[in-house]
Formats: structure tokens, sequence, C-alpha cells
DNA sequence: CACGAATGTAATACGATATAACTTTGCGGC
DNA sequence: GCCGCAAAGTTATATCGTATTACATTCGTG
């Protein structure tokens, strides 16, 4: 999909490139205050257009939902993209795991509307939503750099994403407390990162060590 | 906190047990539509009583699906309770694991209430619906049966829940595609539960091997 | 430069949340 | 027993967000 002309202003009657503008600027309502923050009247008021306005580029709410997760996705990879190739001491894997925990935790709200809504349990199969989802996962199976290939690898990347998601939720529901609490977060997340490594070179092999 | 006494229909005015019947609705609803499915309106209608009602039990949503969670926590604590106690072949914590994997996929708008909502992001330390949780995870530590104590004991629980919780995510979400959508889910979740002992035997021996 | 498509506006219907003011009933003290 | 207050309902109403309809303006292309 091409991406559209980022037209300018025209004039004061048209604003020119609403459809963007308010995927931006929904984007931004979601990172404080989740998926349900956002108000199709509320963004129309902030941009400066009247409250109908909206309904020309998206049928409804659900749907600019869809568009606002879709571009999450797209942010999300991109910057997953550079982490994974920029070159560093740690692993691909550390590398994409921590800031994974960290996007978590700093964008929730975002977080939230990519991996724990309505929007993305609805979104069929080939949709573009979901196109975008499978490219994020599939980033994950690269930065892996597991020395194994087809479903050892895939369950490798579906466990060490199923901890990760499941520590940004846990931690952000306040539920690391006991002696959890005293550990760091980046702590669990090499922990986690180790015990992949550990399960898949034990699979390989069929005992410990590299 | 004393189970409020069950009261019955008092006569045609008063509902009876109104508070109640509020919460066990909208828990209904919720389990299928998630929890932005909750409307105070509809839930007046369905118990035929006026619309204003539901505001003297409970200020507004927000405090209805507070009420609902913590229901909700309850129920499934019971659930498992109950499935760790009864006797089986199986070891308790993949029948801790399995149950989790079925209720989150079954009553998945139930379990996004539980685990994916703001509601339970904004609760505070100490509230009902906080110990709730808390309650639930001091059960799975409890079905792990692990030959370790404090830290170790609790790191085991948090990465076994989180994985848990990612697979439930993914697999509602559409993600295990690829050679994953070839492998049942009972299988990822003992895969999963496999990998932690592991790991825990080799945090504690140091070694691999039971 | 004319005309259709795209994109905006104003007016309006509707449904849900929430509050205010009033009514009915339960219940405890006398 | 009954009096009075609190609990738990009611109707009426304000407000807000979604969504549709009909109309206005501008873009861009033949």
């Amino acid at each position: 999909m091409p991406p559209r002309p980022a037209r300018k202003a025209l004039n004061a009657y048209h604003h020119g490139d609403l459809r963007d503008a308010l995927v931006q600027a929904a984007l931004h309502e979601v990172e404080l205050g989740g998926p349900e923050a956002i108000s199709i009247s509320a963004l129309a008021k902030k941009l400066g257009v009247s409250q109908p306005a909206p309904y020309k580029h998206f049928a409804d709410r659900e749907t600019l939902l869809t568009a606002v997760t879709a571009e999450a996705f797209r942010q999300f990879s991109a910057m997953m993209r550079a982490a994974i190739e920029k070159p560093s001491k740690q692993s691909k894997l550390s590398r994409f795991a921590q800031l994974t925990l960290d996007f978590g935790l700093r964008r929730n709200g975002i977080y939230r509307l990519m991996f724990a809504s309505r929007t993305m349990a609805c979104a069929p199969k080939g949709s573009e939503l979901h196109s975008a989802a499978i490219e994020t996962f599939d980033l994950l199976v690269e930065a892996l750099e597991a020395p194994a290939v087809g479903l050892l690898r895939e369950r490798s990347a579906l466990k060490i994403w199923a901890s990760l998601h499941g520590v940004v939720m846990l931690a952000e529901q306040g539920l690391l407390t006991g002696q959890l609490a005293q550990v760091s977060r980046e702590e669990l997340v090499e922990d986690i990162v180790e015990e992949t490594k550990l399960a898949l070179s034990v699979a390989i092999n069929g005992k410990t060590g590299q």
C-alpha cells in the first residue's frame, strides 16, 4: 500500500490531510487514556473541523480504531527494525525484548490497543491490521537468531513473545508484588531471554550448555 | 468482607437484590462482548428496573466495572482452587495452566476485563480488586509445587503466568499462524509448563535433569 | 471552464451517562 | 403499633458522543 501523499493545508475550508491527522491525534489520546479514550467529536474539535467531518474518512469509531491500531503496529515495527539492525554488543533478542517491555510500560495505552483490545481480536486474517501484526511477529523471529528453523524456531518466538507480553501486563497491573517487586524489570526480561535460549538449546542438543 | 445477605424480592417496587443482580448480568454481558459491552441502561432494562436505579448501588459505570472485575477474580479463584485440590494424575500446575488457557479463550471478554483492562491498571494497592488479583496469583504459586522457596519460586510463577497470559492473547488475536497453527494449544501449554520446570531445575541444581 | 468526486458544514435523531427531585418501602426505637 | 428516617426505587431532565441526512465548497481532470 503506497502511503497517501501528505497533502498540505489547501485552504480554510479543506483541512488537507484530515485522515492522517485524525490517526495521529487519536494515537496520542490512546497513549494517555487507552483505547476507550478516543472520542470522534473531541478529535474533531482539537483539529478544528466540524464534528461530523471525520466520518468522511472513517465509517465509524471502530474503523478509526482499526486504522489507529495498524499505524501503531507500523510504528512499533519500525522502532524494532531500527533497534535490531543497529550494531550493539547486546544480542538482537535482548534489545527486542527490552524495547518491548519499555514500550509496553511507557506507552501502555497503545500497547493495550495493539495486544489486548477487541479491535485486534476482531481483525480478520488478511486484513491490513492482521498483516501488520504478523509482520511484527516475523521481526521477533528474526531477532531470535535461533540456530533452529521451522516449528522449533516459531515456538521459541511464541514463548518469548508470550512471556514478554505477560510481564508487561502483570507489571502494569501492579501484580509484581512480594519479592518480585525487588527485581528490576530489566532483570526479569533477561531472565526470560536466557530461559528461552536454554530451552532451545536443550531441544536441539538434548542437554544443557551452548 | 461478609457477603451481603441475598435478600429476596420483597415486592414490586423494590427489586430486593439489585446490586448483585447487576454484577451477575454485567458479567454475562462482558463474557460476550468484553468490557465495553456493559451499558448501565441496558442492564436496567434487562432487570426490569428504571434506568437510574443502578446508580443507587454504583456511583458510576467505572465503579460497576470494578465490582464486576472483582467478582470475576473470585469466580476464577474458586474454579482454580477446586481444580488444584481435586486429586488427578496430572500435576496441579498442568491443570492450572490448561484451565487458565481454557478460561482465557472461552470466556475471553471476562479474561480481558481481568487481565487487560484499564480497570485493573487503575486498581490501587490494597483495594478489594487488587487483593482479589493477588490471591489468584498466590494460587498459582501454590499450584507450582516447586521445590524452591521465596524469590526463585515467585519468579517461576511469574514466568509461567506471563507465558500463559501471552498465549491466550496471541491465540485470541489470531497470531498463532504459520506452523504454530498446526500445534494444539494444549500442547503449547504443556510445553510452557515443562520449560518452566526445566529452568527451575537448572536454577536449583545447576544442570539439566529432574 | 465545467462538472463530478471528494471533503467539508449545519441540523438533527438517538442512545447512554449521570443528576435532581420526588415516592415507596423496610425497619428500629418508643 | 406507629413514627420517622434511611434505603432503594421512580420520573424528568441535562449533557454528551455517535451517526445520518441534506447541503456547501473546493479539487482536479477532460
